[in-house]
DNA sequence: GAATTCATGTAACTTGTTACATGATTTA
DNA sequence: TAAATCATGTAACAAGTTACATGAATTC
């Protein structure tokens, strides 16, 4: 699981409160990992229960307290076996909702399942111009104390983000083809679909 | 949900028990929809409690008895409306564990990550060899009463697979030569990335 | 006057995972 | 003799989602 770890990665740049958590991980890991507010404070919890973080409360006036948590020894331990211990992607379940109104589509017109691929592809492009603008706002050099630069990483995970895009467009401008041609068949040899 | 849907979607195809579903499901909706046998088993009851199949119970002997469930009216038109709700790419949210890896890899070896890349092309290689034999297996027309030929959407899912399968390749590569660029960078400019 | 920000969560629910239980038959 | 296949599940747990509650300060 990989919510613990990308906190306690993101609790290794700055001690920080479970509010302040969520908004780093809406600006970035959200990007490959995302997590709703009472997850992370339940985890934020859990971490504590380990002892892999601390937390301490500071009082604020006219606001809530901050309770800023800091990763500790044992958390770095955890962090570091955790990072060398890559998944095998041929062993993690994968799911993706579009692909299973794909697969069962021959209950849909042509028409329809093209214009839902397009939607997609327009989908995938405001994606893309995302990705340029976060790829912008990265363009410097980010240090962590004891670290090598941070944003060499960070540029790889987006880069990936460019690729699978990329791809997906190419996919569904390839699918809309091949509807294309499917719809030039229909016509001429099933009758059927000709009389409306 | 796409569990649900899948499950009355396979039902359109024959009548099933949960046993049969999941042998269908891990040998097509698995690779873009993965489900444990106790998710199916459970999910089947619910639909049945919705009125979306109804079951019949198949004595045999020797073996246990089979329940077999059969899509009836509701669930097809449950079926029906989901399948014309396509999902927004821009709302659903992403998991992939490995970018959680590579985002904190600073904390790695670069040898130690291009190692993993290496590994992670290997493994997406031989997704495609298997994504190439499923592609033979369903060379042929397949037809479902009342339907046009199955095997244009599956091959549409198919495609997809190759794709992403692809881009990542194509990725991880252009991350390896990152790193190369990289080493060469650490060895002669940075003297040190200091310690603290 | 309404919505957003800051900051804490809790509770209930749904979905996904893992382990267990049964027991005859077939295959290695 | 061990395992895999056929076929049913249940139980416990882990992880993700949605809704709710509080309440001052600030911005639209």
């Amino acid at each position: 699981m990989s919510l613990p770890h990308a906190i306690l990665g993101l609790l290794t740049y700055q001690p920080m409160t479970g509010y302040d958590l969520k908004h780093h991980f809406d600006h970035s890991v959200n990007y490959f990992w995302s997590a709703q507010q009472s997850q992370i404070y339940r985890e934020l919890a859990a971490l504590e229960g380990k002892g892999y973080v601390s937390s301490c409360i500071e009082p604020q006036e006219g606001r809530p307290d901050r309770k800023v948590y800091s990763i500790i020894a044992a958390g770095k331990r955890e962090l570091q076996e955790w990072l060398e211990r890559f998944p095998q992607v041929l062993t993690t379940p994968y799911r993706e909702e579009l692909l299973v109104h794909i697969f069962f589509a021959s209950r849909l017109p042509l028409a329809e399942l093209k214009f839902q691929l397009q939607r997609f592809i327009r989908e995938r492009q405001e994606q893309l111009a995302a990705y340029t603008a976060v790829d912008g706002m990265i363009s410097d050099p980010v240090k962590i104390p004891g670290h090598p630069d941070e944003s060499f990483y960070w540029r790889l995970t987006l880069k990936r983000g460019f690729a699978q895009a990329r791809a997906d467009i190419g996919w569904a401008e390839e699918c809309i083809r091949d509807i294309e041609k499917q719809e030039g068949l229909r016509e001429t040899g099933d009758e059927r679909s000709e009389e409306r």
